[in-house]
DNA sequence: TTGAAAGCGCTAACAG
DNA sequence: CTGTTAGCGCTTTCAA
């Protein structure tokens, strides 16, 4: 026989199905003779049942639908914990796709999580694209993005890049240095601008000069593929420190020093941002800023259960672009 | 008004909810007309058909459960790509959960996977606990493990990790390195003798002497702390090249190595196992056994399918532990 | 405290 | 080709 049903469970104890539902669930009083023939059939059964039925009927299938770019990417990884943990511990599970950066996969898995009976989605991207966003506007159930480096119209960005770029400078001025250049991307992704910003406020702060140099993008290869240009650079202005707005950058600035015999922070210091983990076992050891990606995963899933939770709050009151970190210490070690 | 169901779609349409039903699978001839009539009502409505109502019917839910340990240890995420994209592919979706470890969650997880009427199980795996084992076994779904340290009594392990330690070491040997220390775990995992009897044989082919050295187990900090016993049989056998187990322990020794002004390649060569994406960026370049996790996903997964669409096969015949992976050569740069 | 019965949204005979 | 009807396994009135 296949699994067993509340019908069976009903019938071994020789009760109605109801007062299985009432032993399950502790939804109303059962005389404890009941309970007790209830609960030893369903252990004698090894019933398990069927949540696909619950949720059918009570209208609640305490799933929420989760669109991230991709695992593979560590900081998303690092989000999606922070999700999941959160979401157990308020018993809501957690319906993972991903969609490799495809917008019309985004579309398609934004609709999957209708058809699941998703209460709330939670996207996880890098520059999410507009149609996915309208989607989810025109639905009725809430949403929530996490995102990096989209730059649309919402604001409550609770990631305070500028200030950070601004202390990681500070520290490295701090360290004796004098000429130091900031590495971003081509794109002007908005959180790199921000970064320049922070970066711009220390310098002038102490009156030293602003050095800027733009990379293609903020990827590894990015940063390698700059090194012929930014060597030059480093020469002409005398640099003794690299500061990249992405800690891949640097690690691509890095390895591109590395292969021209030049030592790191021996020769020249190269601080990143990001707080990846590579950073940690990385040599030469890379001076980070950390964000607690964790965290935003955690206080969005938190964010998202509350809204459900409080359905009077309309859609309005969602902040759609959730971003948060705590900020910490720069890590690694900066020359000089 | 809350989503439409089907009922509001037919009555729009102006025909019975069995057409409705119809049309939307093609599982009867409907009219061109009533089709049409059918799909403007869809569109109009914006409906979109619950999943959960479907699955209860039609007993299939579509779901295949997934258990990892932890998604952010970057070659399950690896395998998880592989799993999502075959489950995809062949129109089944994953519930995603994790364990970290726990035993007891893990079995939480699995009585979860049941209620959620999930049809096939895969757990993902480090040493997974012989009580979830048995739980597994007792049910009727079927089921596929991917464990990489787990040494039970299934045999199925499609990686031939024998042979692949054999063949970097005639790699290494080639490049003219005549005493290669091999440095293990402590704790005997299976895969771990696998390829100390790989190195071995490898090593006595050429005549050469063994060298072998444990490591209290296989992370990055373990390859640390090795450090200084290491250096003592590298001085005293006067070792040219150090292969190591797995990736993170070679990481953890060219760390050292690098605190110690030791350096890799120039002072001695370090390979590792299992193609960690980290090798790829780490300078000095990692010698290492690319292991296609992904690729053991995709397998795990068409497997599982392949049992499911089978009913026939009865679960005896289901591989419990499956590993598979394809060779290729070894990468990075081993000095002299 | 309990059981009978209705119904969640859908599919699949069955009869027309 | 189409509509009516009986469930899937569960929760929840409503009476008893």
């Amino acid at each position: 026989m296949s699994q067993p049903t509340i019908k069976d469970v009903a019938k071994l104890a020789g009760v109605s199905i109801s007062t299985v539902s009432r032993v399950m669930n502790d939804s109303k009083p059962v005389s404890e003779d009941s309970r007790k023939k209830v609960e030893d059939a369903i252990k004698k059964l090894d019933f398990k049942r069927n949540e696909l039925a619950r949720s059918l009927v009570m209208k609640r299938s305490n799933i929420i639908g989760v669109i991230v770019k991709d695992i593979a990417i560590p900081y998303m990884a690092e989000i999606i914990r922070g999700l999941e943990e959160v979401g157990r511990q308020k018993k809501y599970d957690i319906f993972l796709s991903s969609s490799y950066g495809n917008t019309e996969s985004e579309l398609e898995i934004v609709d999957f999580m209708f058809r699941k009976q998703a209460e709330g989605i939670i996207i996880v991207g890098e520059n999410i694209s507009n149609d996915v966003i309208y989607k989810l506007k025109e639905n009725t159930i809430p949403y929530i993005f996490i995102d990096k480096f989209y730059d649309g119209d919402f604001s409550s960005n609770l990631i305070d890049y500028e200030k950070s770029a601004y202390q990681m400078t500070i520290e490295i001025i701090k360290r004796g240095h004098k000429n130091i250049l900031f590495v971003k991307d081509d794109k002007d992704y908005k959180i790199e601008k921000l970064k320049y910003e922070g970066y711009k406020s220390a310098i002038r702060e102490y009156g030293l000069n602003i050095f800027h140099i733009n990379a293609d993008d903020v990827h590894i290869e990015d940063g390698y593929n700059l090194g012929p240009k930014l060597l030059k650079r480093v020469k002409e202005d005398k640099i003794s420190c690299i500061f990249a707005a992405e800690d891949d950058l640097a690690f691509g600035i890095i390895n591109y020093f590395y292969d021209q015999k030049i030592r790191v922070p021996d020769d020249i210091s190269v601080a990143g941002f990001g707080g990846s983990k590579f950073a940690e076992i990385y040599k030469p050891t890379l001076a980070t800023f950390q964000i607690y990606y964790y965290d935003i995963g955690a206080g969005a899933m938190s964010k998202l259960i509350k809204i459900l939770k409080n359905k009077s709050l309309s859609k309005d009151t969602v902040t759609p672009h959730l971003v948060h970190c705590k900020m910490e210490e720069s890590v690694g070690f900066l020359n000089k």
